[in-house]
Order: structure tokens, then sequence, then C-alpha cells
DNA sequence: GCGACGTTTCGGCAAATTCCGAATGATGTC
DNA sequence: GACATCATTCGGAATTTGCCGAAACGTCGC
């Protein structure tokens, strides 16, 4: 009944480690080697840390041909990742991109394998506003919310190219709302989330950057974002100012103290 | 614009230092030597670990003649650790104690000083049901929504023994969902929240288990939660069976290799 | 089959971590 | 003021960890 949080955090404490699942939050596959040179450490060393990943649950190998391609277990390390970042420092890289990687980050990023960040927020928004996705019966809640595509939503969006029915057929969740730690609102998760992202960043609305997992809109982006969402530019200004959190709770209950 | 997880990872990576704020997760601060019993360590080793999770910005300490009280730094935090635990294992304490603790995790608990669990949850969905909350203009948000009381709201809270004046004094965010880690929806947090849970608590709605941070309703508690906010027992089986986790995505995109 | 390449396993070294007991500070009690 | 209590700092021992290079294993291309 206790919760024992050394397992786990003893495989993120290694700055090793820590580069590995930050790299594969992009959602990205990535190669035993690349992730070595990556945190520049030696491939064998590497190896050791990708084994450690592996049985402590947090990473998963595919094997193709001579390469074996790591990635995140599942959504829920991905979203524990995400959390878990807003209480980490933010290193600083290069000084000189910094700001601009910064910015990209909160304005659009992978989360996992879908979208996240103040574009993911406000395209799940907008989604509900045009009527395209309703919320199903559910309990009135206020996170973890499960959608259906209605019958507006379906040309449209067959019509940007995403597939409902192999999204229909994946054995995961449809589409649900995931928490979204930069912006505190929800975005679209699940394999319509899934395929969004995909759809979006295959028609180059969204770029990645050279570095990290941020992505920028690109003029096009732009462009189509407005004309068949209807999000404008000033929808993507992330809404709370970087450094003011969810509550300064330094004023919480008095303590029964003696 | 990268995250490094290790920082805080080190941290809780250590048996010791996990039970800490696992300990501290109920919310209740804690004396050095009182903590370094339940770790079963040494008071100075204890005393080395509780000097790193304050300077690390995990936890704060506050000083009462010769004791010093340690607590989570603050609600991000917790958050944080919240998230964490759900791909963290559950150990087994007490072979015997140990389902129907893992029951009343789930039905009720501390999350840093407001109330999670099914309780939790059904609470503010019968506030808002009950239309004693209204959520704030917002943005149609999904998650991380305000809320005000409403003129209904204001004495029947105030019946229960909630100030509401002195919650709006505090400065915190008065009222606010925050996603609840098992039963994937919203909970109420901040001020409110906090002041709630300390009101049914000392109300006797809800008694401490004597180990970790579940909490179980009473009997009276049971009666009166019927009464006041008609939630019913069958309100408090947890949703989601233990182990169907948010999206079991394995079956995500298909990655682009070579 | 042969060499090139990506990856993992093994042995060993350097550094960090964890822990304790003894000593020191600070505070409340008699 | 003397003493007990709570907490911290210091020094040192046992253990774990992170890292590398060398070697072994599989796969690909010729």
């Amino acid at each position: 009944m206790d919760t024992d949080y050394s397992a786990v955090a003893r495989l993120l404490a290694s700055p090793a480690r820590s580069t590995v699942v930050n790299v594969l939050m992009t959602g990205r596959p990535m190669a035993a080697g690349e992730l070595a040179r990556l945190a520049g450490i030696s491939a064998s060393t590497m190896s050791g840390h990708l084994g450690e990943l592996v049985s402590g649950g947090l990473v998963t190998v595919i094997t193709v041909g001579r390469h074996r391609y790591y990635r995140l277990a599942n959504a829920e390390v991905a979203s524990a990742l995400e959390a878990l970042s807003m209480i980490c420092p933010v290193v600083p890289v290069r000084s000189l991109s910094q700001a601009s990687g910064q910015r990209s980050l909160r304005t659009a990023r992978f989360c996992y394998d879908h979208l996240a960040g103040a574009v993911g927020v406000a395209l799940l928004t907008r989604l509900r506003a045009l009527g395209w996705l309703a919320a199903t019966e559910g309990t009135g809640s206020v996170a973890g919310q499960d959608f259906e595509v209605t019958a507006t939503g379906e040309p449209a969006l067959a019509e940007i190219g995403i597939d409902l029915e192999s999204c229909r057929r994946m054995r995961r969740h449809f589409a649900r709302s995931c928490l979204d730690w930069t912006e505190r609102e929800g975005h679209l998760a699940g394999a319509l989330g899934a395929a969004m992202a995909a759809a979006l960043a295959d028609q180059g609305w969204l770029t990645p950057q050279r570095v990290g997992r941020g992505l920028a809109v690109t003029s096009h982006g732009e462009r189509r974002l407005q004309a068949v969402f209807g999000i404008s530019g000033g929808d993507l200004e992330s809404s709370p100012p970087p450094g003011e959190g969810q509550a300064h709770a330094k004023a919480g209950r008095a303590p029964n103290l003696p």
C-alpha cells in the first residue's frame, strides 16, 4: 500500500538514462548507437543503461535487422514523465537556441505520440467547438474524458487525411483528453490524437526543431490551422506565463503542531 | 530546452528518501526523528537525506522549538509524485492489511492537502451537479478548471463548517480541479479543497488508516455523504478496475523505420 | 564465405552513495 | 544552571554505480 518511488527514480537518476527518456519523449524510436552518441557515452555503456530501462519497464525495444530501436513503454510512462518535468530544471543546451527552443516546446511538442502544448490544447478545444468531436456519456468527468467523432466531424477529419477506421481498429482508447502539463488543460490523445499528430506532421503543418522535442508551426501550417480549424496565431500564445504554477500552496492548511 | 530528470530523480532514488516523500504525501508535516524511525535508519542519516530533499526543492522545513517539521514543498511536487506513482510498484508492507489498504487508497486519500480518490472525485462531481460550484469563465478547458462558489453553494458550504472567507484570503488558487491519477477524473483542489478535506476529517466522516496515506469512510461519514451530497456507497467503488490504464498504446503509430 | 557494422557481454577501475557512531548545537524542563 | 531531548555535522567503512575497452554475437552486403 506504500508506493516505492525508488526503483523507477533510480532509473531516471543517471544523466545518461535521463537523456534517453527525454529523447524518447519525442515519440520517435531511436537506435542504441544513436542514443549513445546523443548522450555522449560509449555504445557499451549505453547498452547497459538501455537494458536497465527495459527491465525496469520504462522502455521497450524492437529489433529490426542489426538495429535495435527503443521507445517509451506506454502512454503512462510518458504521462508520468510529463508530470515530473514540471518540477525538473530545464537544462540550457545551447544558450543561443535556448529561448526559441523553450518557446516552441510550449507552443507544440509530441507527448509520446500525440500533440501537446498550446497547439494540442487549441486543437481539442476547436474540435469540440466545431462539433466534430463530442464527449461520450461518461461521468461528467473533468479530465480523462473520452470522445467520439460526430456525423459532421466524420467527413471533415477524412478531408485532412485521418483514417478513422484504422484508428478504431487499434487496441487502445479511440480518443481521450490528456492533461497538458504546460497549458494545464486537455489535449487530444488516444489513437485519434496520434493519427492527427502524424497527419499534421506529414502534411508539413508542423516541423520538428533540430534539437529537443519541440515543434514549430510552419507558415503553411499557420494558414491551414486558421482555415480548417479557425485557430489564429493568438491562440498559440501559451496562456500561463512560465513560473506561475498550479497552486502556490505555501499557505496550506495549518498543520496540527504540538 | 531539454528536461533533466536526473536531479529530481536522484533524490527519489534512495529507498530512504522515497519513504520520506511517500509519508509526506499524507500532507502531515513530520519531524525528522519520526521520519528516521519510519524509514528504519539512524537520525543522522535521515538528517542528511532531509537536507538533500530541502536543497533539491522537494521538501520544506519549519522549525518549532527543538523539532523540525518537514512537508512537501508545494502542490506541484505532490502532483508529480501522484503521476509517478502510476508507474511505480506498490510494495506489500503487510501481506495482511495490504488488500484493504490498497482499496482504501483508491477510495479516499490525501493528495498533498486535499481529498483524492473516489470520494474526492464524487465530491467534485456532486458539488457541480448540485450547483454549489460553477466553473469560472475559463477556456472550456478539460482539466485544471477553476471554480467559484454559487449563491446556493455559499450557505450550504458554511453549513458543513467551511470558512469561505479565509479560503479566499489565502494566497493560492481558490478552487480548481486536479487530475486524479487513480480515478482519471478531476477532484477538488486549491484552498477550498484543502478546507473541505480538513472539515470532513475533523467531523469524523473520514478516518486515516493506521498505515499509509489511505482514508476510510466511517459509517457516520457514509450517512452524511448521502444526506448532504447525495453520494451513495456505489459511487465510491472506484470506476476503472486496477491494471486497466489510460491507454495501452503498444499498437501506437507505426514508426518510420528504415 | 568474408568483412563491415551495430549491439551486447565481460572485467576492471574510479567516483559517488549510503550508512553508522561520536561529537556538537540548540531547545525545553526541572 | 544542570540535564535530557531533538537535530545536525563530521569522519570513515562498505557498497553501488558509471564508465570504458576488449571481445563475442548477429546481421547485412558483396
